[in-house]
DNA sequence: AATGAATGAGATTTCATTCAT
DNA sequence: GATGAATGAAATCTCATTCAT
């Protein structure tokens, strides 16, 4: 099916969006959004009523993108260490590829703008990590921690990893790897 | 002499500060926070000449702080892994009994408000923990990291172990030990 | 198309500046000014970016005007002291019958508000003026003067014709014949 | 008689008032004249209850050092061209070494914020030669302006003159010379 | 009398949102 | 639906003036 003209201005928004906020932050003015999307004002209103709306349809749209990166070659590895290095490597890639939505997703985390609603869409694709977490912790495979834990875990060594790897781009396959070491001998059992 | 500069009134602007900016992020009007401090709207201004300053106040009084409790049982301590760990306590202890600071002092770090020479004297006193890293490297007690990964790493680990002790009080002291287990499984060799 | 940027609104603005500036000097607040307008506080500014741009756009007008009014019958006259006194008249005409316009005209000139580009457009419409003294200087007709000191002397003298003027307004005639000999009798030369 | 403490400190306010408004218009805060006068911000209330009499004060003062200047070796001089030329020669010898002091003139004339108490006080000391212009018509040596015109237009010109200098003065005596022959021609009778 | 911190009424400008076209 | 001018409620910051010391 093809994209009707207002999905394309919507995605036309919630692009410019992402440049504007990685530039100025998230209290750039709406205004620079719609210039920067070549539209009128007062346009961005009908897709998102208001600037809060526009923030957390950006945040679920980068949150499901991201989700499609890092899932989709998950289920293809076998053991844990491998599916964990998979998503590892992919989240840490993309991150390096794609600086503006990282540091835009950066601040709408801390920001108060987002929904309990769409907190919980944001993290609802990455319910298959919980799954073989869980399963990883019943198997013996890795420490008994709490879900939430291993996932702000790894969300913010990855995080540590890239900023690393942004200044130092040399040596992104080093750090990738012993960023991941770090992390899975915080894991792993024994 | 006319009445002096207090540094009561100083000490209470940067009080409402962090309360004013913990509850309404950074972009919270001015105004909210002398209000909060039950000064004029005006007197902020002579204590702080603009917002940006205030700003830069908060983050490294906030830092000299944190580096207060941090560092000052630190050398009774003899070796590396005693020495984290009296530190990562000190840190997680402090985030919990401290919400305020904490979420406002991630927000000042995530924003573009602050200036180098702010980052730089908000690192300084952090500086004994980057020579016993140096150290414990050039020993072979822990893995050879760049500096910045270690500090990065601690710091997101103790966030999530902080997030999630907020979350479940009762499990604290368990969850402040298998935290810091991670992180030390993590970074030491073999 | 949206409501267009409507010129009467500017102008209705730059209207409303005028006699709130000639009341209340150029430090009148633009908020007077939206309000003698009839336009909100904001709009204004969609008009004029900052209060100095709206000060600049006024004094253009303002001299692009008044170089209508004093330039249009200037070349059907003939000689030099009929040119100069046709614009003598009209200058010190329109002076009675404009006082808020010359008031604040009169403020821009000693303000530093005007930039250069400013005092240039305002000067050009009055380049013919020059272009006859020059050549009444050439001439021998009178006396050798500095270009800008004949302007500044019949701009001086007209402003005191006029003040006398709007003091006595039933001598109009009498002093502005008065005032023109003197001028011309300092001018002439033998 | 010694001067008291206070008179010193009322001079020196109004000393700085002079270089503050010269270099920042009459909108220049009050704190910058008390940081000129090396005084604190309060005190310069104690001597002039509020802006606007500083204002004023300031006026009459130059007024009357101006006063002093012109009218000093006036009698000494016998025919009404001498006493006039050597009033415009003082005139533009103080305006040309007295830059500021002029600038602040011109722009407290133009201002609203003068009484017209503070206008007849500044005016009176200059009744001398309002009398001698008086006379001067009464002879028939002059033409039969009004005595303001008279006074408008000295002011003017000089004004032109003083201006003229400033941006060439090397031609000082040659442009205060020509100046003069202007005004004389243009006041004299036949 | 002198000091300068404190005050709070504005001033200019920004910006999310509305609405006439 | 699209447009962008219009709106007016803030927001930050200034400054003449007051007042505790």
């Amino acid at each position: 099916m093809a994209r009707s003209k207002s999905d394309d201005k919507r995605e036309a928004i919630l692009a410019a969006a992402i440049s504007v906020f990685a530039e100025g932050g998230l209290s750039a003015p709406t205004s620079a959004i719609s210039k920067a999307a070549r539209i009128a004002e007062g346009t961005l209103f009908t897709y998102f009523p208001t600037k809060d709306d526009l923030l957390n349809a950006l945040y679920r749209q980068m949150k499901l993108e991201l989700a499609e990166v890092l899932m989709s070659g998950f289920t293809r590895k076998r053991d844990v260490r491998a599916k964990l290095q998979y998503i590892w490597d992919a989240f840490v890639n993309w991150g390096i590829a794609n600086p503006e939505p990282r540091k835009v997703l950066a601040q709408l985390a801390v920001s108060d703008k987002l929904t309990k609603e769409t907190k919980a869409v944001g993290a609802a694709p990455f319910a298959e990590l919980e799954v073989m977490g869980s399963e990883a912790i019943a198997q013996g495979t890795i420490r008994d921690f709490p879900l939430e834990f291993l996932v702000a875990m790894m969300d913010a060594m990855t995080q540590a990893t890239i900023a690393l790897i942004s200044a130092n781009p040399s040596k992104a396959t080093r750090y990738r790897t012993l960023g991941f070491e770090a992390f899975w001998n915080g894991l792993k059992k024994s």
